[in-house]
DNA sequence: TCAAAAGTGTTTCACTTACACCCATGA
DNA sequence: TCATGGGTGTAAGTGAAACACTTTTGA
């Protein structure tokens, strides 16, 4: 084995998700500008280069197609079935990823981004290739991921009231939450710390309390032992 | 993109466990016949085929290496280091796969496998490449899976005494399980039945009814929400 | 002073945990 | 009849679910 070329090419991909009140979870796609599938949305990604790391490329392409930057980034699924790709076998592994809502904004301002675009989980385009089914992969990953580990927090601000949190999950769990409850339970597993600040309320009600997730502390109870589960 | 070749290569891993009493649960391993690594243990495994899917690769390779045939099989994890090979870039999806306890048994007899061998993960021998990093990433989805997913039954045989169930989880999860207790869990799911046979006790003891799990039985109870977990 | 959203106390109920005892078999 | 492993009943403890009430703000 000199070296030997290979006819299947290695591509990776990034579901990148991000949230806001108003749009819910929202998932991070490009317009593509040849054929195949010339102007379907897409998922971002790219070729891996020879001598880069699969995560050195993923993060690479999505910053050379929508200018973004993750927080949270993990290895989602493999997709590798010889017709995926009309032009020739392409493999693709597929990261997920997530953004804080602050970024989320930021999208807009991007040059790189002209024709990269958010699109609520509820409301999706057409995909190219078998994007569709990946990104369902991922949905799929955040909502079951989101239950038994804090990851919801790289999807909110630093600092965010308690309420933001339990919109979060009440948009990606699809049974209503019990308010009550759900702080008790949040609260109760120690790592979320007040910041002493307090929101002004937009319009009306109460204002709330601002809290931080406390990683750290997070860290510590992992050695514990504790578990996480909503 | 005329079919460009690549410098990157692709294959497939297979990581196999096995169960039997004696040696609780195993690993499926073959010694390399040829450089680097000569004479190492390796994780089963080899080259995709341009026309061929992920999965066909890996029971391919797995049959030819080994003549072991599956019977619960799932994509593990991408390993894609820049040099995690030495004579080049070669990415690695790995698989988990599971063998009943009859289908353990039979390794030995089989006359393609004999470079391949089955060891105790508590008595691991030094391994090739990287594949001691990915076997350990594969008992850990074992640990955990077993857990909130009914694969133990793919490791027992077809009928087995209700004590070879909770030997198994003794034998994956550290701490050591009320006997009681874990009866009373796994009959509550009410997807395991019982066949009407007793063993024959081996040596001593009272002998026990054999149970089977109930394949039908627990996909209903999935579509109703039920969540398995122990 | 009213509506809206935040914040908190308490009872009920179900499930887990712990412990103890009985049963069937071979030697 | 004894040792060994299989099979089962139940009380106590713990935590989730349900519900109702209070507080703070802007209009």
């Amino acid at each position: 084995m000199q070296n030997q070329l290979s006819h299947i090419k290695v591509a990776v991909d990034a579901i990148v998700f991000g949230y806001s009140k108003q749009d819910g979870v929202s998932v991070l796609l490009i317009q593509r500008k040849y054929p195949p599938f010339k102007n379907s949305w897409a998922i971002p990604g790219g070729f891996v280069l020879e001598h880069e790391s699969l995560e050195t490329a993923v993060k690479r392409e999505l910053e050379e197609e929508t200018g973004i930057t993750v927080n949270y980034l993990e290895q989602l699924y493999t997709f590798g079935e010889p017709e995926r790709d009309p032009r020739q076998r392409v493999i693709a592994i597929a990261y997920f990823g997530l953004v804080k809502a602050s970024m989320y904004q930021e999208l807009k301002a991007s040059t790189d981004a002209e024709n990269a675009q958010w699109f609520s989980i509820k409301k999706l385009p057409p995909l190219a290739f078998d994007h569709k089914q990946i990104l369902q992969a991922a949905i799929a990953r955040l909502r079951s991921k989101i239950r038994y580990q804090p990851i919801g927090f790289e999807l909110l601000d630093k600092k965010f009231p308690f309420s933001d949190l339990e919109k979060l999950y009440t948009a990606l769990l699809d049974k209503d939450i019990n308010r009550r409850n759900f702080s008790k339970k949040i609260l109760s597993f120690d790592f979320l710390e007040e910041t002493g600040e307090v929101s002004k309320p937009d319009g009306k009600g109460r204002p709330s309390k601002m809290y931080q997730f406390n990683q750290k502390r997070y860290r510590e109870l992992l050695k514990e032992g504790f578990h996480f589960e909503i």
